[in-house]
DNA sequence: AGAAAACCTTGACCGAGATCAAGTGGACGC
DNA sequence: GCGTCCACTTGATCTCGGTCAAGGTTTTCT
């Protein structure tokens, strides 16, 4: 899934602007012309940022908060496809009309680029198309790892599964390496999550207590979570020992 | 899905060979460099042909029969997280290890090439670089196409939406265009249907027997099926009006 | 041909998760 | 401070699809 963040930042720390997801390697010469097309946009909570159907006229990557990509049926059933995370890429370089629409989940800074200048970039410069069929070949993973998980597992499973993302990708960005307990903040609301595991918001709540109650995740009010263990968090997830999920 | 044909073939009919997949215009010096480094692989209905975490030395396509692409839990549980048909392409320039298994539902045969002097040529090719990233992000938008069917549509609707892209495939390749009535033959078991759509084996014999006796279907055998209006067969889906799928 | 193995269907029953409904608790505006 | 709203929790009940079991049909093997 887009939970990933898709691209090692290991190599690029002091990249002087922010569409990291795009130069894996800060070329400066790419990192230039990127530069002479981007622009910032901003979103509040809940905002539709595009609607499925729309013409793109850009394609840009996440630089704050969290953006969620659904699908909708006509009588209301909603599915989320994927979770858009810092770093992340939007938009499909030669196509013109999104697939589904993209929500502003937490208040959402993007920054985009015209999408066809873009395009012609990325024909100049084959580093750039390479890597971003690196990344979606990641996302192709991901969303595949995701059917198994909307597919054969149970309701308590799809929870640990989330949950274990999450913590996994907060572990990394803070106490990477270390194994004691993981501390995050929930990025997102029952319904969210009900809508991510194919599950009712009064599952995804039992859930959650049951998880709670047996002390495979400590809640302090209703979204700050701690993990003691994230190996158990990883059983209860039913993942094999190291988890499959590229995070 | 890679249930679609990925690829635009209708200006590569006569396309000297196989691997059309990644050819979309058939540009002679890249024929010739791809017929340099391929070769071709049969293998038998039920045969696995890569397993999960394998060393994938090769990349190619699909030249006939059918391939799933499996995922698996320690308990057994397993979830199709893709088909493969005529035309799709299998692997991943760049990485070396298979993400899951991919077996022979049917008898197939692939065209392969090898993975390294398949992505020196890929590096010298823009075009074709530009055509996989196309093919990803199809099989990217299909994938989570499905992931609304795993997680929000009902047993009958799963059906409906299975039986409604192979009907859509086959009517393509036949009788295109005409509204009439589309023949065509299940490629897949009862069981693979049900890990394709997360389901159990009596509950797709049972959805199917439904449809039977609601006359969305006709069957003759167990794998003959005729459906005497698309249309139909699609409001079952809960697709909406024009499908959704590209196929 | 006859036996065995796949593959498929149908029935009876059960349970995980959906649905319907009420209530809790914190944030915010007045 | 108090009411309102929103996100969440919890309970009671129902239902769809899973599970277990038996039987039928087609294909394959000897």
């Amino acid at each position: 899934m887009t939970l990933n963040t898709l691209v090692d930042h290991s190599n690029c720390e002091d990249c002087p602007i922010r569409h990291r997801a795009v130069c894996a390697r800060c070329d400066a010469d790419e990192l230039v012309a990127l530069e002479e097309i981007k622009y910032y946009r901003s979103f509040e909570a809940g905002q539709t940022i595009i609607w499925s159907g729309d013409q793109m006229n850009f394609v840009g990557s996440v630089v704050s908060g969290i953006a969620s990509l659904t699908q909708t049926m006509e009588d209301g059933r909603t599915q989320m496809v994927g979770l858009l995370l810092p770093s992340d890429f939007v938009g499909r370089p030669g196509r013109d009309s999104a697939p589904y629409d993209v929500q502003a989940t937490t208040d959402v800074v993007m920054c985009c680029f015209r999408k066809k200048p873009f395009e012609d970039l990325m024909g100049s410069t084959p580093h750039i198309a390479h890597r971003l069929l690196q990344m979606t070949l990641d996302e192709l993973d991901a969303a595949r790892e995701w059917m198994l998980v909307l597919g054969r597992k149970t309701a308590r499973e799809k929870i640990a599964s989330l949950l274990s993302i999450i913590a996994r990708r907060d572990a990394s960005a803070s106490q990477k390496g270390s194994s004691g307990p993981i501390v995050f903040d929930l990025p997102l609301t029952r319904e969210a999550m009900a809508d991510y595991l194919g599950l009712t918001l009064e599952t995804v709540s039992r859930q959650i207590s049951a998880l709670k109650k047996d002390e495979v995740i400590l809640l302090q009010g209703k979204r700050h979570v701690t993990v003691p263990d994230i190996g158990r968090l990883m059983e209860e997830a039913g993942d094999d020992s190291d988890g499959g999920f590229l995070v």
